[in-house]
DNA sequence: CAAACCGTTAACAATTCGTTAACATATTTG
DNA sequence: CAAATATGTTAACGAATTGTTAACGGTTTG
């Protein structure tokens, strides 16, 4: 098991050696960037296990690099690290979706912000992510491509509907219910009426059959096995 | 284009920093190692554009480094710059197969360093090219000369549009998002708008007709298979 | 030095997608 | 079986995304 990289992103150059050097010193591999925008491009180049990111930086701040990082599907799921030096700031960032993500207010303790890495990693390293090319019943789900396709057919879904049916079809047998389904693919705080998941079912089953896609009443929807 | 990463592997700290410094002063990303293992670990995991390779390092010396690293199909033939304290360690090296590599003696020269890095980085960056003349679809985009032809027409695009149809062609199928796009055609420290990349698509539909490039809504574009 | 060209941005138009609401149908429960 | 509950289905609206054009400044070219 090689070693992981972390990647921190903060406008203090002496705040980042310090934590450059602790984090050295316990084994990780570091990538340090002064800006958003370094960051945003180390991150895509090295896909960092772990990013710590300031929330205040000048240009662009913490939470704008995180509205990058998500359109990434690389990264997307990457766990962040905010760092933040007022507690306004933390509320700022509760209106995110920030999936395996934490926050450490400034001044930071270097053994907390230690201990915070460790429990992020490991909580990652136990998640599965989702393969980029899913097989699942008769269907081939290409996330780089964005393509469904069943032997020689191609099905060009948009988008909510070709992550419904990733998330669903990346656990197949499992009842996911719509509250679940919305708080995965939409994300946790996006306010929708459940009944939007319904429409995206059907229109998936419109599209593809509706022998995929399975109704548990009472419960959610999953993806036969 | 972006940026390239280069590997420095030296056990004397103080000159890891002295060239880290001016290496990242010229815009190039840096990964250190302080002893040949750790050289290696980092080589095979960040896959760097350029080693430098300190011949006289006490444990594993860079000779051994280079043996171990040949052996990896990846790394094979990257290239390498020795830094050699005495002449007779470079006749030493001449018996191996080098490839494109280099040597420097020490003291090291700051300036004729990076002098040697750029001319190597620019020797490999012309071998390194995949494909002078890539076919894709019924299009023949031939790089060296600038121009795409399909059939016995020829286009002239102008260089936006040809890199970035190129960067599509070359990954038929592949999803891109504008950032990506931006990030390898754009290179990664310009500013500019992602909408931007909208209207250079728009120009090559313009030229080539519209059925090559795909729109994937809230994602990005694609060449079609 | 003027003209042409290129890359970028901004503004507005067109389109697609996501969401909701409303009604239909199915299933469960008392 | 009737009522209550849950899901299927459709259509329409609005928001988000992309298409398109034009203009501006910078650079190259004749």
């Amino acid at each position: 098991m090689s070693k992981e990289t972390i990647l921190i992103v903060d406008d203090e150059r002496d705040l980042l050696d310090l934590i450059e050097y602790n984090l050295e010193k316990e084994g990780y591999d570091v990538l340090k960037a002064e800006n958003g925008q370094e960051g945003i491009r180390l991150a895509k180049k090295h896909h960092p296990d772990l990013i710590i990111l300031d929330v205040m930086m000048p240009k662009m701040n913490g939470i704008e690099v995180i509205r990058e990082l998500k359109y990434d599907r690389e990264l997307k799921f990457k766990p962040v690290i905010f760092l933040t030096a007022r507690s306004d700031e933390k509320t700022e960032l509760e209106g995110l979706e920030l999936g395996a993500d934490d926050y450490l207010a400034k001044p930071i303790s270097t053994a907390k912000l230690l201990s915070r890495i460790k429990t992020v990693l490991r909580r990652v390293a136990a998640a599965d992510e989702p393969d980029i090319v899913l097989n699942a019943a008769d269907l081939v789900i290409d996330r780089s491509r964005y393509v469904v396709s069943r032997g020689s057919e191609e099905f060009q879904l948009p988008r909510k509907e070709f992550e419904v049916l990733s998330y669903l079809a990346a656990r197949p047998g499992k009842v996911l219910d719509r509250q679940t389904l919305l708080n995965e693919v939409w994300g946790n705080n996006i306010y929708v009426i459940d009944r939007t998941v319904d429409v995206h079912i059907r229109k998936i089953r419109e599209k593809l059959g509706d022998h995929y896609i399975e109704t548990i009443k009472g419960v959610g929807y999953r993806f036969k096995e």
